[in-house]
DNA sequence: TACAATAACATGTACGTACAAGTTAAAGGC
DNA sequence: GCCTTTAACTTGTACGTACATGTTATTGTA
């Protein structure tokens, strides 16, 4: 009949001055009751209790001064200390310092600390970071996800941050097998807004080109056929091209050169971003051809200083700080309890310039 | 004759097995010897290994699992998983973003993470980062100094951070009292060059006005003043205005208006940054003067976009992306044992725009 | 009243023991 | 030879004791 203690005596001590702090009984600052009283009240030997405000300490809930006491390190809401780390796949480029500038303004003036890291694509640096981050008791993480239209094999990882209580809100594409919060921009309407504009164009032979190992150029090209087959004009196959982040740098070149040596060239060109779109330009450029008069282009994200480009580009707006900063009010509202599980989705906007012309 | 052992006997297991670690004898992923082992060898308790591998293990050198032993968790370089702390006094604004990103840029490159914090100026919330970045295990900081015109009230943290064997660079200010590698800007040469300009322009009556709560404000106004002095045409003392973050936002605005009211007009100002230039330049506007034709102004950090204002500043250039690019490389090189305290003072350059004229 | 010694109480370090729980490899039986 | 059992070894939890060290409030003395 003995059931016997599955909870351990240390974890019941940890549990009751958690509750002592969680539940405003013993503010910030104030002194919780001395390793003593605690023996006494759960009839534990003092090296128990002393285990239990060990690892409470690593946790950084409660601090110890020698000879005074164990004080309340935990504050509601705390701010100023705790830590919410910021994953994506590039800092540096087009889209992110926008995201990241708009995730760092509000962490900071709700007065959060930001632990930034960028995994260039690699899931396996994502494992890693994920791992460390766990290491680094952080309170939550907002996650661009790493190549994200392939398996998730970090999703043991992730359930193991859930478990420890950590908040996560997925920014630019989220995990089938993951329910989280998250903030996305809706590319498979924003890879339909742009083929539609092109189509109204009275264009027919429009040429996509997709990164498709995230799952956001997945989605762009899901938009792009949908757009196509609506219209019953399937592009054909050689017309649609798919890279990766390994070729990201020349794939777009060289199939945009191929295409426009072929006989059937197309007229039109959608492009996975504008990063992908300015080599398409270039290829265009270096066949003697010009835009918009020969053919025409649209890109994604708005990610190019319309100045420092002499062709301007019609694009689809990606509302970059918007998004990182909705992400981090996300972030900041799970954590003082104010939501659940929050989840947005943007709508994707045609900026149009001047890159395209009707024929 | 009882010496006593002064250095405690868990002490001593840890600088042991550290030793073990950091000289290569057990690398990454091997076992320690076992509890038993380390009992015999030091002739000490169970308990007293076990403290000293939970505390080995809270500072991420090692894990255990529990059945199979103990085991290293140390990487020679490691990387991927140790963080910088970067805590700045402002993070948006204009100087920041780039330095920011020229601190990311290398850190990322080298595989470390990037933990931010903002301090707004306000000392104590430099403590209170600091102190919690403390908790955070940390390797290194790169610190841009709060107040730094002002006493050091940190010390005594930055010598506890020091004693931790946490790396310190720190940039655009540092401590007088605190020894540590840096990057800066002459500010005292560049206050000079500025003031130096005007002068040969033909100016005399020259105002100048600075944040003097920041070091770099005491420094440039140094450099003011001993431009002057070198003329023989010390500024009366009412031309030089003082202000610090309280009043930064209307300070610059108020001290030009009074000067541009009074009857012995000055014909040109020397502003503290360009975000104060601004605001003179503003004043100026509102009565009814032109610049240059009627008033000459140098800024400095070159910080606005020349594109966002009508009048093209004159001003001192700040080599943001570079210093803090630097810090992060004499971070890195500390971290990796290839620096022991390196410093380095950038030169300050004029960059003429048409902010002023020849009088 | 002011100051110093002291007692009471807090955490820190260290010893020893016992048993639980998980892993691994050797011993034993089929 | 293969599988199972067992023994040996690992870390995890928990008890109890002792003394060291630091803080605070009380007590006693000048």
């Amino acid at each position: 009949m003995k059931i016997g203690p599955n909870i351990p005596k240390g974890e019941m001590v940890k549990r009751y001055v958690r509750h002592l702090l969680k539940d405003d009984i013993i503010t910030y600052g104030e002194k919780l009751p001395s390793e003593h009283d605690l023996m006494e009240k759960f009839q534990v030997s003092r090296q128990t209790v002393r285990q239990a405000f060990g690892e409470l300490t690593v946790e950084g809930l409660i601090y110890k001064e020698q000879g005074k006491g164990t004080f309340s390190n935990y504050r509601k809401g705390a701010k100023g200390s705790q830590i919410v780390a910021v994953v994506t796949t590039y800092l540096s480029g087009f889209v992110f310092p926008g995201i990241i500038s708009g995730i760092e303004q509000i962490l900071s003036d709700e007065g959060y600390m930001m632990l930034l890291s960028n995994t260039n694509n690699i899931k396996e640096r994502e494992a890693q970071y994920l791992k460390s981050v766990l290491e680094h008791n952080v309170v939550g993480m907002i996650i661009e996800p790493t190549s994200s239209s392939g398996p998730n094999i970090n999703n043991r990882l992730l359930s193991v941050i859930r478990e420890k209580g950590i908040k996560t809100v997925f920014i630019n594409a989220c995990y089938d097998d993951f329910d989280s919060a998250y903030v996305l921009l809706d590319d498979i309407k924003g890879g339909h807004t742009a083929t539609d504009y092109l189509l109204q164009l009275g264009h027919t032979r429009i040429a996509g080109i997709f990164k498709t190992d995230d799952k956001q150029g997945v989605n762009r090209m899901q938009g792009y056929t949908d757009a196509l087959r609506a219209y019953e004009s399937a592009g054909s196959q050689t017309m649609v091209g798919e890279y990766d982040t390994a070729n990201m740098y020349d794939y777009p070149y060289m199939f945009a050169q191929s295409l426009l040596r072929g006989k059937e060239r197309p007229t039109a060109f959608f492009c996975y971003n504008d990063q992908c779109a300015l080599m398409v330009l270039q290829a265009i450029h270096d066949q003697g051809l010009k835009v918009p008069e020969d053919i025409s282009v649209v890109g994604y994200d708005d990610s190019i200083s319309p100045m420092n480009s002499e062709v301007k580009l019609t694009t689809i707006r990606h509302p970059k700080q918007a998004m990182g900063g909705q992400a981090a009010r996300f972030m900041v509202d799970m954590l003082e309890g104010r939501a659940e599980k929050p989840q947005y989705i943007h709508e994707p906007e045609l900026i149009v310039r001047k890159s395209c012309r009707k024929i």
